[in-house]
DNA sequence: AATCCAACTTTGATGATTCAAAGTCTCGGC
DNA sequence: GCCGAGACTTTGAATCATCAAAGTTGGATT
């Protein structure tokens, strides 16, 4: 079994992939040092038993791509990680801005048995309290593409898809502004000199975000 | 905070200390080794690490004894580990018999808020699946002895109270046999010399115990 | 082309936990 | 009072994951 550790890694690989679409998949030593929270010469250590293990590729002074057992070994983390996330908030009663850090340590400790009654219990969702996609048991993903609030069309009613970050401070600013998963919102207006977004959630006064703020809120429809 | 390893001895010692009243609480390193799973030379090591720790008492050649503290230390893991059995088995629908080695991993991943949610969605239970009393928050438990099919009266109605094996294969024995906590039953004879003792649960075929089995079961009333 | 810097790798060391195997103590029997 | 057996401790070594600090490297800058 692999330990917390290297289950870690490959997750943070996973999601530092997702994130900079740029490189081909290719993860850097220093991304990956900070994701997971250790020295870069831990992460040269660590990524050469990763290799060893068959979960990732390794160019010396490139970086690290996972191989399929990599990437199947990640998305049955981020399936743990994010079911225990929709149970705490759904059948535990916690709030979405605190699960995250909870699931980060459950996710670890929840057997394939448990795992599959907690998703039998939910009614396989899809996605998590945050609008991240839940993989399949098999290892599939929802990979849609979903623009943020910073570049989505300006005047139609749209719906919030996601929330990409898991700060619990900026989840409850989110949270009092009714900018969670699911609510309907449009953007009003766009300055870029200033950095600016308005927006407005249905039904709620309008919110002015910064880019960085906005970018973190994915909207579809 | 204390790792994994160490809420395991213990629990451990805690778990030990209680079956064998006989000594004053003082726990054999050798039976430490056995309960823990390690070899002798390892508890010796780890027993020092938790003398520093100021959580057990320790005898060269006599054994371990918990403080205070280690005693705090190991009813907070225990209460974790029994009302996520308990959990498991109301909320997620798992089988008892089963429940018990979800919760040895389970027990060091929950945190005191997602403990307290559990404890108040199960209704603060005073005991978990098998019949295990549940230390409260403040870590009190039901001491209360009890006995068990070998010792009882005979030919008076019973309830079945405890449980205290966690194999699951008798678990599932226990279970066909309709010995389940809360059933009723009565022991309508015992036969010392063929170790033998034979119980008739409530509405049921009776059943012939050995005496090893008989004594796992604990009843009241 | 010479140099510099940031990113990366290497090296040496540490702490936690473990084992195997060798050494030591203590208690009961003689 | 001596001796052996079993229980316990010690010793030496291994594994995993980590850090600090020193050494490399490769591409960008001049």
């Amino acid at each position: 079994m692999p330990s917390i550790t290297v289950e870690n890694y490959v997750k943070q690989i996973y999601l530092a992939g997702q994130q900079q679409q740029p490189t081909g998949g290719q993860v850097s030593m220093g991304r990956l040092a900070a994701a997971v929270g250790v020295v870069p010469g831990t992460v040269t250590t660590m990524v050469k038993a990763l290799v060893a293990d068959g979960l990732v590729d390794y160019e010396p002074r490139g970086g690290v791509t996972l191989t399929r057992d990599g990437e199947r070994l990640a998305l049955h983390v981020l399936r743990r990680h994010r079911l225990v996330e929709l149970l705490l908030v759904r059948v535990l009663g916690l709030d979405w801005s605190e699960v995250h850090a909870e699931a980060e340590v459950l996710e670890h400790a929840v057997s394939d048995k448990v795992l599959e009654r907690i998703d039998a219990l939910l009614g396989s969702p899809t996605v998590d309290p945050h609008g991240d996609p839940i993989p399949s048991a098999k290892g599939k993903v929802d990979g849609t593409r979903r623009h943020s609030l910073a570049e989505c069309t300006v005047g139609r009613p749209l719906r919030v898809a996601r929330v990409t970050d898991q700060d619990p401070a900026f989840l409850q600013f989110i949270d009092r502004c009714g900018l969670v998963p699911g609510a309907a919102v449009t953007v009003e207006g766009r300055d870029a000199s200033a950095d600016a977004v308005l927006v407005r959630p249905d039904g709620r006064r309008a919110v002015t975000l910064g880019g960085a703020a906005a970018e973190k809120v994915l909207v579809e429809g």
